[in-house]
DNA sequence: GTGAAAGCGCTAACAA
DNA sequence: TTGTTAGCGCTTTCAC
């Protein structure tokens, strides 16, 4: 049961196994009634090709590689369970490459282990991607790849959500509220991300006639620390926020934490609000408002647009630059119980 | 750089390629001085044996899969994190295999997808490694795989901690404190760990004279939605707890919102504990008393006996079942600000 | 201690 | 539309 190989196939379907090789690719020039015949043969027998020979022969590896630094485990979860479902459509298997943005050596590591695993295309996170020497390697060595970011080399595609409009729909929110003194903590500063949701928030800032008062705006670094110095730092001023937004949730829940700590209540002496529609979003008490974006469909669609020119699939019409839509998710953190 | 092959090691270091295929394979009956040689040629080189070539000749995949059902995000994280270092370590790759555990096709789906990909073991997880159908399918196959739970077939391997004690520990904290009226939302019951905890908190009740309230015990799920439900009925009856143990931290956290609805103040009014040490416990407000087992230790060791027994490498003394210390974590949930 | 030969199971290039 | 012939890069015999 466990050994069946393309001969056994091809001896009951009564044919060739290059013409077995062919239905089992998907490959044109063969009768509908061989193919039948060849695709139930195979069912019976239950075979699967054998990765290994394919790699082998047709120097495909039928691996994507997902590229990551130390993410969130819930943006990890959700950007795994979109790329497993595209890889298991097409019959591709994923393969974890974790490595730390900030290494020097990474890009010439990352490389060396795409020459090993042969990687067929390459999934790249942030902050990984915005890592220049990396994407630069990555290029280079000519193997299709996708990125969960706004920006793509050349021959990249890019899968995102316009984090600067959905800061700026967040921002409007809290300054609809009334708040005008508006306390930021800033993302991660080697995430091209962190840079935009800023963007962001200073145009909102601005359009309504809001001044961005610099000892309102702290850099974090996207974890619950950094979420809880922020917050401590903007709640010490002489003129506190009234409301702070933070570029992820998990900055925000440690603003919470903070909060809580000296007694404040939410939403009714503070706003807090994230960003990303995490689980912790909805875990924290009071619930958070925050911005969702579709992780796991941009990953699925990544991965699927990568397989897409691996196979040779004709490309779909849409730009190479794909944006989803976000989500406001208004939450008692700025709303209370209303 | 990209398409170093054997041949081009053995050429350079004078050698057959069988002989570099000794060294890179740690075979004896190599002089120092040859392998030496072959080494440095390799390193030279760059030289990196193609996983597909060594699959379908040695019909090994060099491939570790992990089997998995929806756990939690920071539980997959943790578990990854862990498999990939002694993956690394041994220049094994690992490929995910998420599933649904009730599932009746799921054991034979698993089967197939072993035969295909050739895996050459296996990590499993609760609650998938609970299910009878499926262990008896992968002891069939004769795979060699660990699972991160109390109980493995005849050939498998077992890494876990002592879930009962850890639970009796944390109970008796809860007791220590002077609670006598303890509610417990209870786990998933497919995980065979839920059933261990719960064993922990009924046996430390008993050890202290405490009676078991049946009206006191609620079925969770492992969720936060589940907390959430289980703590609303423990809050709502006659004569509520004053403690709520929760079988893991997602109820906990999710009892906790329920709490502060409430108005409750946490400890004061209500403790509330969970299990598990994971993110989430340490980010809600007020933190909650947990016990933190070494998942990443767990998982690393299971890969790690997994691929010895792959490697043929001589088996550690300790017995399969192998039992990682667990530790209480206390916090403010059940301090206060002491 | 080392090497030559023979595949592993598939796909690529060419024939038929 | 289908089949034949060579490998892919390595490990496994088995020889020396």
């Amino acid at each position: 049961m466990s050994k069946v190989i393309i001969d056994d196939v091809a001896a009951r379907a009564g044919v060739s196994i290059k013409t077995v090789s062919r239905v089992m690719n998907n490959e044109p020039n063969v009768s509908e009634r061989t193919r039948d015949r060849v695709l139930s043969a195979a069912r019976e027998l239950n075979y699967r090709p054998s990765l290994s020979a394919r790699g082998l022969a047709g120097s495909r590896s039928y691996l994507i590689g997902l590229l990551y630094d130390n993410p969130s485990p819930a943006y990890l979860a959700e950007v795994q369970a979109g790329l497993l479902e595209a890889c298991e459509a097409s019959h591709y298997s994923l393969a974890l490459h974790p490595c730390h943005h900030e290494d020097p050596g990474m890009p010439a590591a990352v490389s060396a282990a795409l020459a090993q695993a042969r990687l067929d295309g390459l999934i790249i996170t942030p902050p990984v991607c915005n890592v220049p020497a990396l994407m630069a390697a990555v290029e280079e060595r000519g193997v299709p790849y996708a990125v969960i970011s706004d920006e793509a080399g050349p021959s990249g595609i890019a899968v995102t959500i316009d984090e600067s409009a959905a800061m700026r729909d967040l921002t409007e929110h809290v300054i609809g509220l009334g708040h005008t003194r508006i306390g930021f903590i800033a993302g991660h500063p080697d995430h091209k991300g962190a840079a935009r949701r800023r963007d962001g928030f200073e145009t909102a800032m601005k359009a309504h006639g809001l001044a961005i008062d610099p000892a309102m705006v702290v850099q974090g670094y996207f974890d619950f620390e950094s979420g809880r110095h922020g917050a401590r730092d903007l709640l010490s001023r002489t003129n506190p926020p009234s409301a702070i937004i933070a570029a992820n949730d998990d900055m925000a829940a440690g603003a919470l934490q903070v909060a809580h700590d000296k007694g404040l209540h939410i939403p009714t002496d503070l706003v807090i609000v994230g960003f990303d529609d995490s689980p912790l979003s909805r875990q924290v008490w009071p619930p958070l408002t925050t911005v969702r974006q579709p992780v796991a469909d941009m990953a699925r669609e990544a991965a699927a647009r990568v397989i897409a020119r691996l196979t040779g699939a004709a490309e779909p019409d849409n730009p190479a630059n794909l944006a989803f839509p976000h989500e406001l998710r208004l939450r008692q953190s700025s709303l209370g119980d209303t």
